[in-house]
DNA sequence: AAACGTCACAACCGCCACCCG
DNA sequence: ACGGGTGGCGGTTGTGACGTT
């Protein structure tokens, strides 16, 4: 299976091997990596006797051969969230992924672009479908006919339709980042009244019972800033291990992990 | 049974940001 | 401040599996 390295022509490329890995493969950079770690990427595949580019190390590590690593049987729920995130950040599938644990960027991204992108699915119908698996919306709670998701207007792209408009969620996120935060809703975001509240009744939530609003509230950078800490980002744009363990101001968020729905978003 | 088409997903590629000397 | 090395990311491709004709 594994192929030698011809396309390009380079010298450099030293007819590495290519393609899929062998078993044999893998439990050599499996043995290394469980004694030297899984850094200097570079470095790594002449000393654990590999002959393979670092970075094909690296991914075949990341995506298959890491502890923990979840593989197929993306869940309803799993995939609801994936759609939940990707209206929020895109294409950022790294990010997305650290929200899903056991799932890696890569899977993510393959699922999305085979099932998910094909699916003319709204964040109305993830809402809806949820708002029934709480008996039918016991809490009086009739689904929004029209959430949309960008302020003060009625757009609202479908996941196929949102995915031809790549720089949609870039846009949206800057624009969000410039409004007071009186201008959003943070409930537009999260189905708070499709949710236990606080007190794990089934009465259904509110921001505000959350402190969610009042915390949006207080910070005039807005949306983009509440986001960014309900989801663990930091001011790069990356996944803050330390926002992760220790999301501020979130005392009663926490109570939500126990809920079936939504126990990925608070995670940590 | 063979040919063909489609799907699913592992792997690769190129770009970019960050780090460090 | 700068440049090379490195790691990380998202887009894309290659290919085996499976379904259909």
């Amino acid at each position: 299976m594994a192929k030698k390295a011809e396309r390009g022509g380079r010298k450099a490329a030293v007819m590495m091997n290519r393609g899929a890995w062998t078993a044999e493969e893998d439990q050599k950079l499996v043995e290394y990596i469980k004694v030297h770690g899984d850094k200097k990427w570079r470095a790594l595949p002449v000393k654990a006797g590999l002959n393979r580019c670092g970075k094909s190390c690296r991914l075949r590590w990341l995506n298959y051969l890491r502890p923990g690593i979840k593989r197929g049987n993306i869940s309803e729920d799993e995939e609801d969230l994936i759609i939940r995130l990707h209206n929020l950040l895109g294409n950022r599938w790294s990010l997305i992924a650290g929200r899903l644990p056991g799932r890696t960027d890569n899977e993510i991204k393959n699922h999305w672009n085979t099932h998910l992108s094909k699916r003319p699915l709204t964040i109305d119908d993830l809402n809806l479908k949820l708002d029934m698996k709480h008996e039918g919306g016991v809490h009086g709670h009739t689904p929004p006919s029209n959430t949309p998701l960008e302020p003060s207007q009625g757009f609202k792209p479908t996941v196929s339709e949102e995915r031809m408009l790549p720089d949609h969620n870039e846009e949206l996120a800057s624009s969000w980042a410039d409004l007071p935060a009186s201008e959003f809703d943070v409930g537009q975001l999260f189905d708070f009244a499709s949710m236990p509240d606080v007190d794990g009744n089934e009465g259904g939530s509110s921001g505000s019972e959350l402190g969610v609003e009042e915390y949006g509230m207080m910070h005039q950078d807005g949306y983009q800033e509440l986001t960014n800490e309900l989801l663990g980002v930091n001011n790069q744009g990356s996944l803050d291990p330390q926002a992760m363990c220790n999301p501020p101001e979130f005392d009663d968020l926490d109570l939500f992990i126990g809920c079936q729905d939504y126990e990925f978003y608070f995670l940590h």
